[in-house]
DNA sequence: CTGAAAGCGCTTACAG
DNA sequence: CTGAAAGCGCTTACAG
């Protein structure tokens, strides 16, 4: 291992230059600088990330925090942000909270954090009250992805979840459809975590605004992956009321429901029209009428606002209407 | 921040003795350590990675390297390494290499790991002649996840290719089929990289192995996720030829393979049987049969191989076919 | 624009 | 079992 030593002999000059050279700090002649860079390069020099971030007090590293990066959604945001952030000279420290509560409460409450990381990017993260106390003593920049709830003095990237869950629904009343189902989400709002509430208001106003009364027992709540949307669908086949389409909260759980249906003998769109919200990767592989959302734009756009200090407040992006094949208007209307 | 000293003066001991404690070093009396953990409880206290990294000579991190953390295998290893690691007390510094030759090489060519990492975890990446000297001027511990080749020094997890490309293509044959199309992985062996050459040798095999006669028309190659599979498959029918079942390499090109199908008119398994290797999520959902292979399973054993300095060489994991929908006798045996 | 020196907060021989 | 001291390899005021 060539030290900073070695190079500021090779160069003749002294380690701080060295270090300032290397860094592309300004107070450098183009000449010493040449000459630093030639050394540093013959010897192969690279800074040791832990002396460097001891004596700077920075980590270059930046925490991404997901639910579960088996899901597409977090798969993407975070494939996207990665990139990003080693683009930027970032490492990217992994926290996969596999959806356990203990894992959650660790890593928000204890000191781990803050010294291991320069920011924190929280994806789609349930803040209780006490988390966001938590969140604010870690005193560090950071921001949130597709999470309805702002932490003070961070921004956020999120969609219009209201706005989409509406798309989805304005497209399957337009079918003709008036009897249908919404399934998972968990949307309860005691986790400040608007995302499910979101999308659980926009189906309601899209009903509402067709003059559709809405009716509790379609809708089910669900873990919002295949299990939850085959759990959720065979349980509204339980329940024996009336509907002619599925709105999924995710696409994820729409492919959940599309096994369920499938496994009760029931056709798609023939049967039961079915609609989710992502465009998830595979929904073209099964023509799956989706409401698109931009989850690596969402990444990028993340790790852009959270490198420059100067940027703020929320980042909204567009969302559109994907229809495929798993929509048509209902075969025969049943009014329950 | 409390620091070291602050801990040592609370608990009237030396910084050194603090270290030795908090870290459970055996040469400490109960009393003491005790004591320690006792002032460094009260006071908050946890020691400075930077320090401790610096000081100690260990970075407390492991590479995860992936090709793209948005397939389901990978993210499905990912998620699993990663609980063990932290369960074990390491950072997870992801790499995704998102396809790109450069991110590859710059990531093995270049000191970059070695400083940032005490411990390399490679999953699927395939190696160059030149890229294993590279590799073991790291001198960092490693190893390798569904990979072929063996890096010398670093044991491997795995799954029998050879072998689980037989197990779906002797169920097809079982069925009846023996026009059977092989879809998408490079096979060529430039690359050290055996999934792909080891799949395809299992194609082969079990077709000479039943005495049918491979036709190479029936073999296109192609990337490995749902845009590969739709290609290969739309060159496929492109060529003509006639066909009653098709082997996908794995299944997200099996999906697109249903993508491209579907298009066509041609209906999964009436008109196509179609068999992957994986066991995705979703292979449930769309009905399909293939061969599952442990995914999160290899992350586990990676890590644990990884963490005991005496487990070396090969582990062998075991896989299974699982027939869903998507294969049947064929309807009418098209004899090219 | 450049350098000498202190300091970041630990760990580790070394000595006892 | 414990402590004093050196050292890990950088960065950063401070001074010039």
């Amino acid at each position: 291992m060539t030290r900073i030593d070695d190079v500021a002999r090779a160069a003749g000059v002294s380690t701080a230059t060295v270090s300032r050279a290397l860094r592309g700090l300004p107070m450098v002649s183009e000449t010493t600088r040449r000459r630093v860079l030639e050394a540093a390069t013959r010897l192969g020099y690279s800074a040791s990330p832990s002396a460097s971030r001891l004596a700077g007090g920075r980590t270059g590293g930046v925490a991404v925090v997901v639910p579960r990066i088996t899901r597409w959604f977090f798969s993407t945001v975070v494939e996207a942000a990665e990139q990003s952030l080693h683009e930027a000279g970032y490492d990217v420290l992994l926290f996969n909270l596999g959806g356990s509560e203990q894992a959650r409460l660790k890593l928000l409450h204890t000191g781990a954090l803050r010294q291991r990381a320069d920011a924190v990017m929280l994806i789609s993260m349930p803040l209780l009250a006490e988390d966001f106390a938590a969140v604010s003593q870690l005193e560090l920049p950071g921001v949130t992805v597709s999470s309805g709830t702002a932490v003070p003095g961070w921004p956020s990237v999120r969609i219009d979840d209201v706005g989409a869950a509406r798309k989805a629904m304005e497209h399957l009343i337009g079918l003709g459809h008036t009897r249908i189902a919404r399934i998972c989400g968990e949307s309860s709002d005691e986790l400040a975590f608007t995302t499910h509430v979101d999308r659980r208001r926009g189906y309601l106003e899209a009903l509402l605004h067709a003059g559709i009364t809405p009716d509790p027992a379609l809708e089910v709540e669900g873990s919002l992956d295949l299990a939850g949307g085959a759990a959720a669908t065979g349980e509204l086949l339980a329940r024996g009321v009336a509907f002619t389409a599925i709105f999924a909260t995710c696409d994820e759980a729409a492919m959940g429901a599309l096994t369920a249906l499938r496994r009760h003998g029931l056709r798609v769109p023939e049967d039961v029209s079915l609609a989710g919200i992502d465009d998830h990767d595979l929904a073209p592989a099964i023509g799956l009428t989706t409401v698109a959302q931009p989850a690596a734009e969402q990444g990028r756009r993340a790790v852009q606002t959270l490198l420059s200090p100067d940027a703020q407040g929320d980042v909204l992006l567009p969302t559109h209407l994907t229809v495929r094949e798993s929509t048509a208007a209902p075969a025969r209307t049943l009014d329950g």
